[in-house]
DNA sequence: CGGACGTAGTTGAGCCCTCAACTATGACCC
DNA sequence: GGGTCATAGTTGAGGGCTCAACTACGTCCG
């Protein structure tokens, strides 16, 4: 207990120092306005929200235009549970389908229907014009470069530390069950 | 109408190219997964979400320890009716107070209390250690400037978008009443 | 076999956010 | 000075997301 204390006591803490503190501001800041305008620019004029979109765009590459509900999530970085109610409203929709996994009845196959198709097909220019307007075009070629390389890193900072803390949430369910 | 159909045909579109393909795909999934990870940070041991934490900083660095909603709204790219909702909450936690602007009555200043202050004090060094571990210590110095000075550039961008959008409103509204 | 554990996906309650409508006040201007 | 428009903030309904609990199936192994 007192070692827990004593690793979230302030003396050990390096802060960020000016510049850190405005790149960080700025990402803050940016990724929120971002978003806000892209979602903005899919309410107006598109049948489509954006993790609509994405999820019909990871459709339409994948073989037979299918994938199982566990691989689109990973592919998505959304939880189980949204996708289900994702999948839920698209299915009504008519965008998707639910089929079973041949070979594994617990799995369920998430497949493209021809309307989601055609959603997609005339959803796609407007979207790509807008992630230009917003972003791409915003920055020079070289800035993008370094932005992917640089959220790449993050990307697999965050898995890994989320791993971390499942694994921990096992150790500790081990510990319990051994009391 | 014909001229609207035209503007949105496939023909004129220019689409990303590999590379911005890529970066476009890692920003995507680098952001969500960092915030996803990073909320998990405050969800775990810290009393305070993230964007009551955020709330709270701003407020720290105003004079006063007091901010006008419309600023407070402006500083955090939060809408006014989801500040007005958090703060509400917030106020039933005792973390800040609402007061009236002295000399407009339309007005309404959030004030941080001291409790609020304890808590942003007792949250900073987590908050800090997981920013540094999800994002800046993954980077390159060089590459953390970059992304700042680029995320502020696409802020800029987008804030610009909004901007317009409600200018465009505006006009329409305009149309209708001149009907 | 059969029990324990892991994986796949769903469910529904609760929470937070968005959106549009609303109240109230200030600013402008003829 | 009284209409008109702009600004400030709130409200509540509706919708999406999270979380924990749950069902169902697969896998491993003694």
């Amino acid at each position: 207990m007192n070692q827990q204390t004593e690793s979230r006591a302030e003396v050990s803490v390096r802060w960020l120092d000016d510049g850190q503190q405005w790149a960080w501001r700025r990402f803050l800041e940016g990724t929120s306005r971002f978003y806000e305008a892209l979602d903005r620019a899919h309410d107006v004029g598109m049948p489509l929200t954006l993790s609509e979109y994405h999820l019909l765009a990871q459709l339409s590459e994948a073989p037979e235009r299918t994938l199982r509900m566990s691989a689109l999530a990973e592919f998505l970085a959304l939880s189980r549970s949204r996708l289900t109610h994702t999948v839920d409203r698209m299915e009504a929709r008519g965008l998707v389908e639910r089929r079973p996994v041949p070979g594994d009845r617990r799995g369920v196959n998430c497949v493209m229907t021809d309307a989601g198709f055609a959603a997609l097909v005339d959803a796609a220019p407007q979207h790509v014009m807008a992630v230009r307007r917003l972003l791409v075009d915003v920055l020079e070629p070289e800035e993008m470069a370094t932005l992917g390389r640089a959220m790449a890193k993050v990307a697999d900072a965050a898995r890994a530390e989320v791993a971390r803390a499942q694994d921990a949430a096992g150790q500790a369910g081990l510990r319990a069950a051994n009391v």
